[in-house]
DNA sequence: TCCCATTAGTTTGTATTGCGAACAGTTGGT
DNA sequence: ACCAACTGTTCGCAATACAAACTAATGGGA
């Protein structure tokens, strides 16, 4: 029986405890493959080809400065290496080593598997409800922020 | 056509994004009312009265190290004080000064505030569901970590 | 062509965060 | 009295994050 009972939480308590939760799994796959967090979330955006300095500010939401140390420590760490753009120079493209690509690919399965398990228990259709209201929110988020010119 | 397609992304990479856009309006309001995001955090933790360090550290995953740091910052801003538990003269008992309650208080609610503005697009059902859903995630894992002895 | 505002990233300096190991004070049991 | 367990602090270190000033490249106009 799915019994929607009220929520305990109020909502929004629920929202930051699940961030943290999530926060949390990624904390451990990353201490797992020897990484920190940051560069975790690093490796995983770059799994789908290079990516240039700004986009990735933006997605990370980190200063350029922020990132730059990152980069550095990514890269000094054999993991990602950087290129330059040839159509404009002034851009600085960043791409996973082979050593990165692996300890990328394996540090996001492994976030993933474990999302999984926690979900595992969930009932399907509250788990798909709960992808699709996610799609909600950030589709809302992106809208409000993103859509201002 | 507002239609519940099946989920873009992978139902993880849903949650991941969450966690990184409740961080992110955490991060907002923080600023807005001169604090870091953990002080935020610490904050929050304390508006229901005093707690020691034992506990906090549990509830926000810290090291005793990291949040004697996080504490003793917090205390030079004077948003909190220390107190010992007369009961145990070990245990460092952590409350909120009157500065520390009034920041604490509106940074919580200006929290909510945002994150009930962004969830105001979606159906209430699914707001409900989603509650719901989190709080079984968030128990799944309370059995599964907590539970172990 | 030369100049200049714009853009992309880096450098520098500072504060915060977070961990682990070693430490000091308390407590409770023996 | 003594000692193991527990609570919190100190110390040293690396990573994170920001702002401001800077360098280099781009793409217009004048």
């Amino acid at each position: 029986m799915v019994t929607t009972k009220e929520p305990v939480l109020p909502f929004t308590d629920a929202l930051v405890r699940l961030a943290h939760l999530v926060q949390q799994v990624f904390g451990e796959v990353s201490r797992e493959h020897d990484l920190t967090p940051q560069q975790a979330q690093l490796l995983c955006l770059l799994v789908d080809g290079p990516v240039g300095m700004g986009e990735l500010s933006r997605a990370l939401h980190l200063e350029k400065s922020s990132l730059t140390g990152l980069v550095d420590r990514a890269e000094k760490r054999g993991l990602v290496a950087r290129t330059r753009d040839p159509g404009d120079r002034r851009v600085c493209l960043i791409e996973l080593t082979p050593d990165g690509t692996r300890v990328g690919v394996l540090a996001h399965g492994d976030v993933a598997r474990r999302l999984e398990t926690l979900a595992g228990d969930l009932p399907h259709e509250h788990r798909d409800l709960l992808a699709a209201a996610i799609d909600g929110l950030l589709t809302a988020h992106a809208t409000r922020d993103g859509g201002a010119s």
